[in-house]
DNA sequence: CGAGATTTTGAGAGCCTTCAAAGGCGGTGG
DNA sequence: CCACCGCCTTTGAAGGCTCTCAAAATCTCG
């Protein structure tokens, strides 16, 4: 088994770890703050590997990720996985459970986790209390629809290498809004074949594009460890946005 | 240019289609349907061809699309275009707009269109003064994400012959919710090039994956018309699954 | 009827996959 | 503490799916 970055996640203080993400956006007040954390009230703890929600199976609940890392995917009938996304701690997981009786997509640890189901219920009362918090919400699902969309065109129109490039990119920084001082070396804690499941290739491929970008001197690879060592031209070959900027949230309700 | 299915969306009643979009899913009270009304008081035009919203301009509004059909893109930076999604009478459009300062896709005319347009603040009021309705506009985000993800474990996972099977049982199914007198002969509307910007491939790989379709018996196509002939075979080709089916809405708070 | 867009078909090239096998690394059990 | 085992990474060779380039045919619209 590949060697996992240990206690990822161990940033994620007590309280509300969803609540900390809305509040990257937007300073809560203690009302919010308290229906944030009633999300969080149970906690679950899974294996690397498990799954915490399989394709097709009846699904009712929906998770914040409170520690470690997870993906959610689906499986093709001929037996080929896509990973449709990497989940951090402050995700929220399984938010088809309001929508679907069974499951559209599997979620599973890749990692050691800690995740704290709740039931749909909480997600009504907290709409129905906390307006703004509904808003925030919508926000933080469209940010994700974004970067799905950045996925989507990266599959239907850019190569191999790119598409690697673009993952890179992406676990860094995702990983750098956990820790700061994260910079240009980070463990991705991915396999080539989970990295090839997110990207539409091949175990094989991705392995050649990372010697390829290795051959480039835009990465740098030693010890499981990645160094971007040229950021600019990595960006450029992925066509990358940073999704989490730019925003303008001057819309947004009133806080209770 | 390419003929247009002239008419497209004249079964749009005068009210709000988004009402009627979001009825289909769950009675809706007098008050909730005079609240989504308030969001097409506005009408405006457009030709087909035109841009609703172009990518990294500035956007602050949302739209209801009454008539007509659309489609959101994103441009690569080699020129090439990605389609995201084809947008029916009353899907609302432009979402991304309650979170970016710019817009990051965007937004055409496929044909002469009427649209709705509604501030980010009309918004605002809504999710405040009707919580069912926010959060049905989530179930409605959430199923519209579920199709993206489909599309993107077929671009990343499937065959060029699945992911043009896929586009035609979509087109047929979504202009079917608009008239369920359609069966399996329809007007596809699209051109060939906008197929493969919409699925990954080239125009001309397009036209051999259609003859493929057609020489297997799965498809017929005539003056300007496609009929599916093998509707199972089809689905099984192109892993489809129906977004619109199998929902659960108990959770939904009380109406206002 | 002419111009431009779209569809269709052919030939060749290239990117990525498949198949196969060797090497490395970590974990486990003796 | 060492050896073995399984998983992961790496590399090579060959094949196929899809793209590019090119040109003719068809269709739409003015």
């Amino acid at each position: 088994m590949l060697w996992r970055p240990p206690g990822w996640g161990d940033v994620c203080v007590p309280g509300s770890c969803f609540a900390e993400r809305l509040s990257d956006m937007l300073p809560l007040t203690p009302g919010e703050h308290r229906a944030l954390e009633r999300l969080e009230e149970r906690e679950r703890h899974l294996r690397r590997g498990a799954a915490l929600q399989r394709e097709n199976d009846p699904c009712s609940d929906l998770f914040i990720l409170r520690k470690g890392l997870m993906m959610s995917s689906v499986l093709l009938d001929d037996g080929s996985r896509q990973i449709l996304r990497f989940l951090f701690p402050g995700d929220m997981m399984g938010v088809s459970s309001l929508v679907y009786r069974e499951a559209p997509e599997t979620i599973t640890a890749l990692t050691d986790v800690v995740v704290c189901p709740f039931e749909r219920t909480a997600m009504s009362a907290l709409i129905s209390d906390h307006p703004r918090l509904a808003a925030l919400i919508m926000v933080y699902n469209q940010i994700e629809r974004t970067a799905l969309t950045d996925r989507l065109a990266a599959l239907g129109r850019t190569s191999a290498k790119a598409r690697v490039a673009a993952i890179l990119l992406e676990m860094r920084n995702r990983m750098r809004m956990l820790d700061k001082a994260l910079t240009k070396t980070f463990t991705l804690g991915l396999t080539q074949e989970e990295i090839g499941d997110a990207t539409g290739l091949t175990a094989v491929h991705v392995n050649r594009m990372l010697r390829q970008l290795e051959d480039d001197g835009v990465i740098a690879r030693a010890a499981g460890q990645v160094t971007l060592t040229n950021e600019r031209a990595l960006a450029r070959a992925a066509n990358f946005v940073d999704r989490y900027a730019g925003l303008d949230l001057g819309w947004l309700p009133a806080g209770r």
